[in-house]
DNA sequence: AACTTTTTCAACCGCGCAGGA
DNA sequence: ATCCTGCGCGGTTGAAAAAGT
């Protein structure tokens, strides 16, 4: 991190800082939030706070400090079903994403979804026989423990991998951006998302067992077992014995699920699903990476969450005070 | 125990929007 | 109508920690 002293606009303000955060920098900045509010974050430096920027601080509040944030705890199964529901509804709005994910920031699901990018991104080189035409894919078994019944060459190396920029399908929504009073006060007061397309956020995609389930969100996933994700799994199939991890909320309860994958819509495939080797069919929908990696299965731990936290808007600020078991 | 690889997390950057002057 | 400023968002990077060999 090369220090640069930055022009920083006015001649009398120290060099902006950057660069990781100490304690009492954020001391400084706790006790200009408890005074202003999460707000007047330039005025930080302009104060001669921190030599921090404005921006500096607004991320280091959001992210850190905030005091409703689940720090430290990984992304529970459910939340990892909502982001990837989400994703593939909303795209890379990880903001709006978040505001279904109490104590979660944008930031979480980013990262969150970038290394589940990646980790798929890996695994299915490993996992797939990398056939050219004209080679054999003779030595590949030999590596593996599972087979995969390949169908038809899935050309994973060409998988756009598109987390960074391509939204799975547009909301139609030009602007990312939610009216700023809404987003102002999103931590503290869960979501109010501007119209469109999308539920209001955050009662029924928490659902646990249920309760509360959903705003017809989707599109999609006409039964449950559209969401069922692998009939094929090399992972767990057996651990699965008819449970699908995904689809934990109860379908009678929730009549409507997230919404699934729509065709088309892995990974920017058109008409198959590539998945793990094998192709799998718009029919066949309802595949997500999110199955892939072996911790998926951590699933089967579900009984431990927390019982539905009732993550209604506003359950942010209050119940989700400090630091939870996860 | 040492080394390598992978994952996680924190922070920065650039861009675009909104509101005020 | 235009410019300026502040803020929020999405993408990216890099260091630290954890896991694997």
């Amino acid at each position: 991190m090369k220090p640069r002293g930055g022009r920083g606009g006015g001649g009398e303000q120290p060099a902006v800082r950057k660069g990781p955060w100490t304690a009492e920098e954020d001391e400084v900045l706790l006790r200009h939030v408890r005074e202003h509010g999460p707000r007047e974050w330039s005025s930080i430096r302009s104060k001669g706070l921190l030599p921090r920027t404005g921006k500096s601080c607004r991320l280091r509040w959001v992210n850190k400090l905030r005091p409703d944030l689940k720090t430290g705890c990984k992304f529970s199964a459910e939340e990892e079903r909502v982001v990837i529901d989400l994703q593939a509804q909303l795209g890379n709005k990880w903001a709006r994403i978040a505001t279904y994910l109490p104590g979660r920031t944008d930031n979480d699901v980013k990262n969150f979804w970038s290394t589940r990018q990646k980790r798929l991104a890996r695994l299915l080189r490993a996992a797939v026989p990398r056939r050219r035409p004209g080679k054999q894919s003779g030595s590949v078994s030999s590596s593996h423990a599972y087979e995969l019944p390949t169908q038809k060459d899935p050309c994973l190396d060409m998988i756009p991998f598109q987390g960074t920029t391509t939204p799975a399908h547009h909301t139609g929504e030009s602007s990312s951006h939610e009216p700023r009073a809404a987003n102002q006060h999103r931590a503290a007061n869960a979501p109010s998302l501007g119209a469109h397309s999308l539920p209001p956020p955050p009662v029924p995609l928490l659902t646990h067992g249920g309760a509360g389930a959903g705003h017809g969100s989707s599109s999609a996933a006409p039964t449950s077992t559209a969401l069922l994700p692998f009939d094929g799994d090399y992972y767990a199939r057996d651990a699965v014995a008819g449970v699908d991890p995904l689809v934990f909320v109860d379908p009678a309860a929730c009549p409507e699920p997230l919404a699934v994958v729509p065709p088309g819509t892995f990974f920017g495939l058109d008409d198959d699903y590539v998945h793990a080797g094998r192709v799998l069919h718009p029919d066949e929908s309802g595949v997500r990476f999110d199955d892939l990696p072996p911790e998926t299965f951590d699933f089967f731990e579900l009984p431990h969450l927390p019982p539905s936290p009732s993550p209604t808007v506003g359950s942010l600020s209050g119940a989700d005070k400090g630091q939870k078991p996860c």
